[in-house]
DNA sequence: TCGGAGATGGTC
DNA sequence: ACCATCTCCGAA
């Protein structure tokens, strides 16, 4: 296994989204130690994106970190009671990421179980486990992902993503992204990418 | 199986 | 007053 560098996220924004996929996102705290992996991404380009919380270089205190070089997590609470994961990517001042939308539970699924349904992994159902990540406020509910972790380096050892070192092969899908349908000429552009047929893929597509 | 609405609180 | 979401519940 080898874990991305600084190189890999200092790219443009779509390439970063498009290279995550079929990666491992690992999380490694006292408590949970966690891998899933990345089946579904979209892409985030302030500058030019009527979706994107940087639209037009706002800066405010919760998007600074979007401001960062590639590399740092930036964690957003959405609707009162979810939290969001998205990856920094390019240069200092760029205000540019990739949102992490699902994943596919490769290990530490029995703490996932416990996170997202308090219960079991031996007692979910079949719909349940593959509800445990496939979409961005499931995935971090699962991974125990918060507040806390905003601002986080990727390149350090509690959360990171890494590339094994032989990749199966997949195909890449693409779509409109989810959610944004306020963002007017912004809301056609296909900036979202996911792993062919995988079963973990959100379930919504806006076409 | 589906669509609508409520939950819930930080951000602007 | 929104909002890069999710779940429940009632209708069919």
């Amino acid at each position: 296994m080898k874990k991305l560098n600084k190189a890999f996220y200092t790219r443009d924004t779509l390439t970063v989204a498009k290279e995550l996929l079929g990666k491992y996102l690992a999380v490694n705290n006292d408590e949970e130690k966690m891998i899933v992996k990345i089946v579904e991404t979209e892409a985030y380009i302030g500058p030019i994106d009527k979706a994107c919380h940087t639209y037009n270089n706002r800066r405010t205190k919760r998007t600074e970190i979007m401001y960062s070089s590639g590399g740092y997590a930036y964690i957003y609470q959405i609707y009162g009671m979810y939290f969001c994961l998205n990856v920094v990517t390019e240069n200092e001042d760029a205000g540019t990421a990739v949102l992490i939308r699902a994943g596919e539970p490769i290990k530490g699924v029995e703490r996932m179980a416990v996170n997202r349904f308090s219960k079991k992994l031996n007692e979910l159902s079949k719909k349940e486990i593959l509800n445990l990540t496939n979409g961005p406020g499931k995935l971090c509910r699962a991974l125990g992902l918060d507040k806390r972790q905003n601002g986080s380096s990727l390149l350090g050892k509690e959360l990171f993503i890494f590339a094994e070192d032989v990749e199966e092969p997949f195909q890449i899908a693409l779509s409109k992204r989810i959610g944004i349908d306020y963002a007017e000429e912004a809301r056609d552009y296909e900036w979202r990418f996911y792993i062919k047929d995988n079963p973990y893929v959100s379930v919504k597509t806006n076409k």
